[in-house]
DNA sequence: ACCTGAACACCGTTCAAGT
DNA sequence: ACCTGAACACCGTTCAAGT
């Protein structure tokens, strides 16, 4: 909308707006010429800042990893690896399209380090050997990935009125001879599809069998 | 390519034609036109089986998940999770669009029955209460998805000469000063980003926490 | 019902050119 | 270097029409 002045044009500046307009109008709707038309600017003018649109999510990403918080210090270690994996959590359900740009891509190495070190140290300091800390440290990071995603999913199709409705009818005309476990369950299966309890109780069990593996 | 005969035309024809142009184009390369193409027949003609894009995606990932194996019946019930959960990740690395397809948009109801029913059977059989029996599928699936997704990810990133060499480059360049323990264990992560392994690692830990929960 | 053909409103990206 | 403008080769989907 606004014209931007000439020469006022930045790296900053277009991850910025590109991150407002993914926020505001969805991941999905998101295109470089609405970028460009946002900054008031031909789609090609990116160009000189990012080689493709690849590059300018990578960047986007990198943004909002840059707001994790730090690991708490004073705390025991099972609680500085609850603090970190509910953190990068919250961050994802802050910000949706961060769920969908850490799953559509790999991690630049930059991004992995920032993410890894936290953890990794925690880790270590808890004794750990190498493999067991590299190993613990990918388990926990996927399962926030994989966990996080579906719900931030499983809410998206609550909100639309339409999906959710054609949902309940599946789910309700479910043949009780083929799926009878599924058809007992129902009410606990859609009560356990988000929320920090749910997260809270993979997490748990994670750092329980980790527990078993604590070295002296 | 071949010219299809007139009214020959199925949903089942469509589904098909959809899914080996996703696994030999890439899931990204794929679209309604060539699929049309594919078939001989214009754009439009597909839409009297599939409402949209996504509808069709839909019956894709429907067609994939009937290929689950069956749960094995003679062996201890943690044997039995494990099994359900490496045959969900096998059938992600065989078909790589499943990954894609699982992560980009929630399951229908009834591929969620399909999903749930073997695994919430065993573990009620086990003789877990319903809350609990619905939160640990949640859980193993939710794994499953992300550690199988970034596996995926992370070995088609080592596939691409040109992004594996940025990548390694990255992880070389890393200050020692900023990231003490992810330069020592930079051997460990490269080696824990996939494999049997390490998701069998991840889902012997999760097992282990259930362990303690286990009912009498 | 099943399918066509033209059209609409978009994409990301290349290329040649301007400053 | 920074940015424009035209063009290329695509998209998903709507709409009116044919059989």
């Amino acid at each position: 909308m606004g014209r931007t002045p000439r020469n006022t044009l930045s790296s900053e500046l277009i991850v910025r707006t590109a991150f407002e307009l993914m926020e505001s109008k969805g991941t999905d709707a998101f295109s470089l010429r609405g970028v460009a038309a946002e900054l008031g600017v031909g789609p090609m003018a990116l160009y000189t800042y990012f080689r493709n649109k690849d590059d300018l999510y990578d960047a986007v990403r990198d943004h909002l990893m840059g707001l994790l918080p730090a690991v708490p210090q004073d705390v025991s270690w099972p609680d500085q690896v609850r603090a970190v994996c509910r953190g990068l959590r919250l961050l994802m359900l802050q910000h949706p399209c961060l769920a969908q740009l850490l799953a559509s891509r790999p991690l630049a190495g930059h991004e992995t380090a920032r993410v890894a070190e936290g953890l990794l140290g925690v880790l270590r300091a808890a004794g750990f050997d190498p493999e067991t800390a590299a190993r613990t440290h990918t388990t926990l990071f996927t399962y926030v990935l994989g966990a996080t995603s579906w719900e931030i999913q499983m809410a998206a199709e609550r909100r639309d009125p339409e999906a959710w409705r054609r949902l309940r009818t599946t789910m309700e005309s479910l043949s009780a001879r083929d799926f009878p476990t599924v058809v007992e369950l129902a009410p606990e299966l859609s009560r356990t599809t988000g929320g920090d309890e749910q997260f809270d109780y993979g997490l748990d069990l994670l750092l329980e069998g980790l527990r078993v593996r604590t070295p002296s």
